[in-house]
DNA sequence: GTCCAGGGAATCA
DNA sequence: TGATTCCATGGA
């Protein structure tokens, strides 16, 4: 494994803030020179943009420590760079005028295709948590169980594979500071060893229902959470919408329009997801919920 | 001290 | 199906 760079000129739709910011990855964090440096597989990389051109594209600077050879599809598969993200902000703009508020706020987002497997664990950890504990205690779970790799002299650690969790106990989770996840995530990793849920087998189906209630069997995966999995992960799918809170906050603030926001059901928002959003309704989740929450940071 | 966080599981009607 | 309640933890 040696040090690599690679440059992308010219890239559309690509800013750090928005892709690394917008929630939907827990391991990327910025440098003081507004880089952000991150590890996904044994790929530990740092990305700055090295040219703000007129007609609104980055170039890209690629710098680290890759796992294979054939670092530069690693990078494009990653960073989802064969998908035309302009003309997704199209169709969606055309929807009405919150979309198209909410699509040129986080003009720059990329929806990565991170690990199935780390984005299931990640997800589980996520649930009734907040997102700077959610990155600390995935931290210390690849530091306890994960392979050290160092990168400009600093040490970063792999997500633990399945096998290298498979010893660990409720308690050692405990310790972690998982809280009541801890049980979760022990009973889900020994399902997904066992083969009850086969990663594999779900890479390879293409009927997302199948795929979201094999997800569902597993401990500590509910369908907010089976859906980010569906979205953020290998698995791609941009017709499901994970609904929390923000979600249902900016929906109900945006068309819903109900007094008491913690009277809308889940199922009226979903309904409304998919009549409005239909098979891009993951995407316009995911702007909404963006633009929606930076509003309350700024305020 | 109280509230909240990218919810899920158990329980009960 | 739908509504309540409990679940650790840490920061605001």
């Amino acid at each position: 494994m040696k040090l690599k760079q690679y440059t992308l000129k010219n890239q559309d739709s690509f800013e750090l803030k928005d892709i690394f910011d917008c929630g939907q990855c827990f391991r990327w964090n910025k440098e003081p020179n507004g880089s952000y440096t991150g590890i996904w597989k044994r790929n530990v990389v740092n990305v700055s943009i090295i040219n703000k051109n007129q007609d609104s594209t980055n170039d890209i600077l690629f710098k680290g420590i890759f796992e294979t050879e054939n670092y530069e599809q690693e990078i494009k598969k990653y960073f989802d760079l064969e998908r035309n993200y302009t003309k997704i902000k199209k169709q969606l703009s055309d929807i009405d005028e919150n979309l198209q508020k909410s699509t040129k706020y986080g003009k720059g987002i990329r929806i990565l295709n991170q690990d199935l497997w780390e984005t299931i664990i990640s997800f589980i950890i996520s649930a009734n948590n907040n997102i700077p504990r959610i990155k600390g205690i995935i931290e210390r779970l690849s530091k306890a169980y994960g392979d050290k790799i160092i990168f400009e002299g600093k040490e970063y650690y792999t997500f633990p594979t399945p096998n290298q969790l498979k010893n660990v106990t409720v308690e050692e989770y405990r310790k972690l500071g998982l809280g009541f996840r801890d049980i979760r995530l022990y009973e889900t990793t020994k399902m997904i060893l066992e083969k009850q849920v086969d990663l594999d087998e779900l890479k390879n189906n293409q009927n997302t229902l199948e795929v979201r209630n094999k997800l569902l069997t597993l401990s500590g995966v509910g369908p907010k959470v089976a859906d980010c999995i569906l979205l953020f992960s290998e698995l791609k799918r941009f017709e499901v919408f994970p609904i929390d809170v923000w979600v249902r906050r900016v929906m109900n603030e945006l068309y819903i329009k109900e007094e008491n926001e913690e009277k809308v059901s889940k199922k009226k928002i979903e309904k409304l997801a998919k009549d409005k959003f239909g098979p891009l309704a993951g995407l316009a989740q995911q702007y909404l919920f963006y633009w929606r929450r930076e509003k309350d940071n700024i305020a």
